[in-house]
Order: structure tokens, then C-alpha cells, then sequence
RNA sequence: GGUUCGGUAGCUCAGCUGGAUAGAGCGUCAUCCUUCUAAGAUGAGGGCCAUUGGUUCGAAUCCAAUCCGAAUCACCA
């Protein structure tokens, strides 16, 4: 049960009782009380000032009494600052809470579950992964994770950008430059030799086109007129047409990035149950045009290209197929929607993706209520705010990002060499050692992007590298370890008996019973970073109660035997949470 | 120009459904390992919460205007 809960409801009918008045358990502000002030919880009166007509010392002297009987056994004491009505809530209260504790029981609660798709990764085919497809990794992995652990059943899913202008840049480039050579005979990860390949496009683009504007010709022009360019628009025509050597070649070289992509997911713990295509997806749509046409949500202009107009919802017209009767990339989204909510019969559909597309989710959820289409309601657009470097955003096509598979290997190796300098795990195999750095180095580095609130853009200066004390993952595994060790140490066979709590123990008890809360609220704003603050605090209270009180040579037997009970509780929680961030925890580091 | 989102400590960020003296981490300085893992703990220092005005018992939080920054407003995806 949620005391915080069971505060503002009695609130609502203790104030009913008293008064006559109608209060909704809403509009009750329950506060942790602060630390200087005697009590538990603290109930804001002003609200409730005005509307009753009594002054804050009144209001607070009667509420306090009847709150006082309404919840016998469990308020205590209470007591008026200003307008503040402080509850003091009992020892055996807290006390039970622990000892009928299981960590099972710290989990929300879910009568209606939810079959929900998340949508996340979403890569291009011309180059390997960067930070920014971390950040998105390792979101739409905590935001499915979340979600199971408020119950919901979760189908992870990914479109995968395999076709276009890009695609065709890369592999014009490779027709030219690469004499044939193959991510093999380079000893190159595939994803990251073909995306040498789109850098080296994008260099002798350049270098064409400055040639040409030497030559007199105006930038504009240069820029339409270069032979690659037009090489790789050729390209993309005969691959619309489906030109064989052309489909070959584009089969060839997907299929090294592919055989990239899946080492990194590998890597970092990415994976789906579907994987759709946008080579399969991009004509999808056609029908529902037809039936928006019919509906008159859609219509058509001479030239045969059909619009939408959302002025009337305060966007724009909207193109939704071209005159020559082909998708657009809304429509192909529309499409998508329609097949998902097909195949996997979704309550809703949760799309990770960056914020520089929030207009086209907009206009894609609008579109889909228009149509009527069932998926329509259940859209979400998870967005998130850019990796920007301390100079400026990343560019692929510039070589200004910080590829994936370095940082990660970076993590990894900062890990092995702070962890063998500390020298606490001599009795660890070569195995054992090499999945330690890992979970740590991916700890730390996952922790980092899923810290901050998604929506929000975020600076990385890969000149300082990322923390492993403070506010970090590492700090949070060393914790779990540091209780597992102890945990190791005194057994976990226990019985529970009276004992007062002390105020450390106290306040870990009450940190513990907000964890569903912080699960819940986490999912409803799709936000991680509510759990990484949460778990953080919690692990920085134990630290704290560790420095201040033995858990082996506790005063007495009942204090050992409750400190070990908090401990076991704890170390759960540690681990829930950062399973729903998507990081592992250490038995021992 | 329209729309949307940001501006809080030297740096990176919490807090924003209005509430008690605005919080963390990093960095700086100082203390604590013969005692359960020092990837830890304790303390110090650091702030006109972009600016101005308004709403009220009370504003970092709400409203308005201004300044600065970003995204978007493609028959690219």
C-alpha cells in the first residue's frame, strides 16, 4: 500500500467530515517533511486556507486530530510551522514494512496491462553507429524495460533506413574507389567500411564541386551539376527500377553493414522481435490514400499529387503522395502504423526518435486520428534532444562524430584499467574479469546518457572522459557489490523482531516504498531519468548509513538481523533499477 | 517570419501540477581506511534561478514582454 496515497485521501474525507467540504485526494500536497523540522510528511494548509475560511493554526490543529484518529497506528504526532502540518508517522509502521517485505512487493502494481511497441534504433545503412544512436539504444532498451516492470507485455521493434540517396552515395563511392576490396580483405567492420566509403563521397563531392566553381560556374549549380552526384541519383533510379547489377551491389554492401550493426547490438544489448525494412515499407500506403481520398480527408490537385490540409488544426498542407504516384515518407508511416497495428495488435505504439522530427509525429498522429485508423491513439513520439559535441553538432558525412563502437571500447578498457588498479578481484577467471569490464564500462557509459531527461539535448566532451564516481553507474554497482559482499559475509537466514528504528534506518525504509512510484511516473513520462535519479539517491543513502552504522557488529542481534533485511531490500532495488536502465550489477567489483 | 523547445553554481545537470533556508555530481580545499569493499563517507567554498513587469499570503516554478540559443516549417528519410 502507498502511505503517501492513503495521506491524501484521508486528507480528502477528514476535511469533508470536518467541514462539509469536497476535496479531491489530488489536490492534497504530500511532502517528505524536511529534514529540520520534526515529522515524517507534511501537508501544505494554505491551499485549503482560503477555501475553508479557518486560519492555518486552526486548520491545522483540527485536520491534524482527526487525522490523528483516522489513521490510528500509523500517524502518531503532528505538528503546525507556518501553515505546515507535519506528520510524524510510527516506528512499527516502517517496521513492518520491512519485515513483510519481499522485493517482488516493491513493484507497481498492475491491474490493466498493456501489449506496448517500442520503436528505437532506427539506423541509416551508410554508416556505422554514433553517440546519438546510443542515446537512442539505450532509451528505447530502458523505456521497454520500464514498462515490463510495471507489467505491460513490450514488442520491440525497428525500421531500418536501407534505401535512398545516402545508400547510393556510399555505394558510388565504393564503385569508384575501392578497386573491389571488401570489409575482409580490410579487416574493417563492415558498417565502418561503408561508411568510409559515404565520407569519401561526400570529399570528392567537394572537391568536384570546388573545381567546377573554379571553372566559373556558380556555387548553386556546382552543387546540382557534379558528376557524382548525379552518379548517385542515377544509381538511385536503377535501383527503383530494379536494375540487377545495381540491386547486387546494394545487397552486398547492406549486407556488411548488417553483419556490423549486429556485432555493436551484440555489444551493447540491443535486439527486436521484428525488424522492418524501409526497402519493403516505402511504397506502403497506397490504399489508405485511396481511402482517405474516399473519405475526403485527402484530396488531389491537378497535377494528380494528393495533399492534406491541416491549417484547420493550425499546421500546414501536408503532401502525402507525389504526382507520380509515389509515398512520400509520411505515407510510408502512415502505412507502417497500419501494418504493426496488423501484426502485433498493439494498445499502443511508442517511437524513439530524435526531436528534430517532433513535426513529422505531429502531423503523423493527426493524419492516422483523421483516417480513423486504430493505431492512431496509441502513438507516441519518445522524443530526444540531440548529442552535441562542445563544437557543435555531429556530422557523419563530415567525420565529426564519435563513433559507437570506440566509445564503447573506450568504456570498456577505462573500466579493466580502474579495476585492476584497485585489485579487489584477484580471484576472478580471465572470463569473469572480461564481463566485469564490460558490464562496468557499458554501465558507466549507459548511465550517462539515460541521467539526463530525454527531451532535453545534452553536451558530451569527448575530451573528458565519462566519471566513475558521483552520480554514475559504476557508483551504483559498486554499491550493489559493496552490499552483496557484506550479504555474503553474514548469510541472509535472519528473523525479525521489534526494534526502534534509527533515523538512517528510517529514512532508507521510506526511500524503498517510493520505488513503484518512481517506476510509474517513469513510464508514464517515458523518462529514465527519473530511475537513474531515484537509484542514485538510494545507493548515496546507503553509502551514508554504511559510514555510519556496522551491519556485522550492529549494537544488537535484532539490529543486525533488521539491517540485514534493509540491506537485502536494497540491494533488489539497486538492481531492478538498473535493469530498468538496462545495466547490469556486479556481484562483486 | 510562424510553430515548438531550452537559458538554474566554474562545468554537466536535478528541481518547474506555485510552498519552509534553490539541490546533486564533477572540479577546488580540508578531514576519515589496525573496524562490513575508500569506485566510499563527512565538511567548506561556490547562485541577482537570462532580463523586466504582472498574478498572490508566497514565484526558479504560473502569465506577458524582451534578449540569447536550438529544432522545425522538403514532392530527403
Amino acid at each position: 500500500m502507498n502511505l503517501i496515497l492513503n495521506l491524501k485521501q484521508h486528507t480528502a474525507h477528514c476535511i469533508h467530515q470536518l467541514y462539509g467540504v469536497q476535496i479531491q485526494p489530488e489536490q492534497v500536497l504530500v511532502n517528505a517533511t524536511k529534514p529540520e523540522f520534526e515529522g515524517d510528511y507534511t501537508i501544505v494548509l494554505f491551499a485549503f486556507v482560503k477555501q475553508l475560511g479557518k486560519s492555518p493554526d486552526l486548520l491545522g490543529n483540527e485536520l491534524g486530530a482527526a487525522m490523528l484518529t483516522a489513521m490510528p497506528g500509523v500517524i502518531t504526532d503532528f505538528n503546525i510551522v507556518k501553515g505546515f502540518l507535519n506528520f510524524s508517522i510510527s516506528n512499527a509502521f516502517w517496521l513492518d514494512t520491512i519485515k513483510n517485505a519481499t522485493p517482488d512487493d516493491l513493484l507497481p502494481k498492475n491491474n490493466a496491462p498493456r501489449k506496448i511497441m517500442v520503436e528505437y534504433s532506427s539506423p541509416n545503412t551508410n554508416k556505422p553507429l554514433h553517440l546519438g544512436h546510443l542515446r537512442n539504444n539505450f532509451l528505447g532498451w530502458s523505456i521497454a524495460e520500464i514498462l515490463k516492470l510495471q507489467g505491460n507485455e513490450v514488442v520491440k521493434t525497428c525500421i531500418v533506413n536501407d534505401r535512398g540517396i545516402h545508400i547510393c552515395k556510399s555505394m558510388i563511392a565504393w564503385q569508384l574507389f575501392a578497386n573491389g576490396a571488401t570489409p575482409s580483405d580490410t579487416q574493417q567492420k563492415g558498417d565502418h567500411f561503408v561508411g568510409d566509403y559515404y565520407v569519401k563521397y561526400n570529399d570528392a563531392y567537394k572537391a568536384q564541386v570546388a573545381e567546377l566553381v573554379a571553372g566559373g560556374m556558380t556555387q548553386e549549380l556546382a552543387e546540382k551539376e557534379a558528376p557524382i552526384q548525379k552518379g548517385a541519383q542515377e544509381m538511385l533510379l536503377k535501383w527503383e527500377q530494379g536494375d540487377a547489377a545495381t540491386m547486387d551491389l546494394w545487397k552486398r554492401m547492406n549486407t556488411w553493414v548488417y553483419e556490423g550493426f549486429d556485432t555493436t547490438y551484440k555489444k551493447i544489448g540491443s535486439d527486436f522481435v521484428k525488424t522492418y525494412y524501409e526497402s519493403k515499407t516505402y511504397l506502403l500506403g497506397k490504399e489508405l490514400v485511396e481511402q482517405g481520398l474516399t473519405k475526403k480527408v485527402f484530396y488531389q490537385k491537378e497535377d494528380n499529387s494528393v495533399w492534406i490540409d491541416l491549417t484547420g488544426d493550425g499546421l500546414d498542407e501536408k503532401i502525402v503522395q507525389r504526382k507520380d504516384g509515389t509515398s512520400v515518407y509520411m505515407t510510408q508511416d502512415i502505412g507502417l502504423a497500419e501494418v504493426k497495428q496488423k501484426e502485433f495488435n498493439t494498445d499502443a505504439s511508442i517511437y524513439v526518435v530524435g526531436d528534430e522530427q517532433n513535426y513529422h509525429f505531429k502531423v503523423l498522429k493527426l493524419i492516422c486520428q483523421k483516417l480513423q485508423l486504430p493505431a492512431a491513439d496509441g502513438i507516441y513520439h519518445l522524443s530526444y534532444g540531440m548529442v552535441e559535441l562542445p563544437t557543435g553538432k555531429m556530422k557523419s558525412r563530415e567525420g565529426t562524430v564519435v563513433d559507437a563502437d570506440d566509445l564503447v571500447d573506450e568504456m570498456i578498457n577505462i573500466s579493466k584499467e580502474k579495476t585492476e588498479s584497485l585489485g579487489k578481484v584477484a580471484d576472478f577467471t580471465q572470463p569473469q574479469l572480461t564481463a566485469l569490464y564490460n558490464t562496468i564500462g557499458l554501465g558507466a557509459l549507459k548511465f550517462f546518457l539515460l541521467r539526463v531527461d530525454p527531451k532535453k539535448k545534452m553536451i558530451f566532451n569527448p575530451e573528458e572522459s565519462i566519471d566513475f564516481h558521483g552520480f554514475t553507474g559504476p557508483f551504483i554497482q559498486y554499491t550493489h557489490a559493496r552490499i552483496k559482499s557484506i550479504l555474503r559475509k553474514t548469510g541472509t537466514d535472519i528473523q525479525l523482531t521489534d526494534s526502534e528504528l534509527l533515523p538512517l534506518e528510517k529514512a532508507l525504509a521510506i526511500e524503498l516504498t517510493n520505488f513503484p512510484a518512481v517506476i510509474n511516473e517513469a513510464a508514464e513520462t517515458l523518462d529514465p531519468s527519473k530511475v537513474a535519479i531515484y537509484i542514485f539517491n538510494l545507493a548515496k543513502l546507503f553509502n551514508s548509513f554504511y559510514a555510519e552504522l556496522s551491519i556485522t557488529n550492529a549494537e544488537s542481534e535484532e539490529k543486525k538481523h533488521l539491517r540485514i533485511k534493509l540491506s537485502i531490500l536494497i540491494a533488489a532495488t539497486l538492481q531492478k533499477g538498473m535493469r530498468a536502465l538496462g545495466i547490469d550489477v556486479p556481484e562483486q567489483m
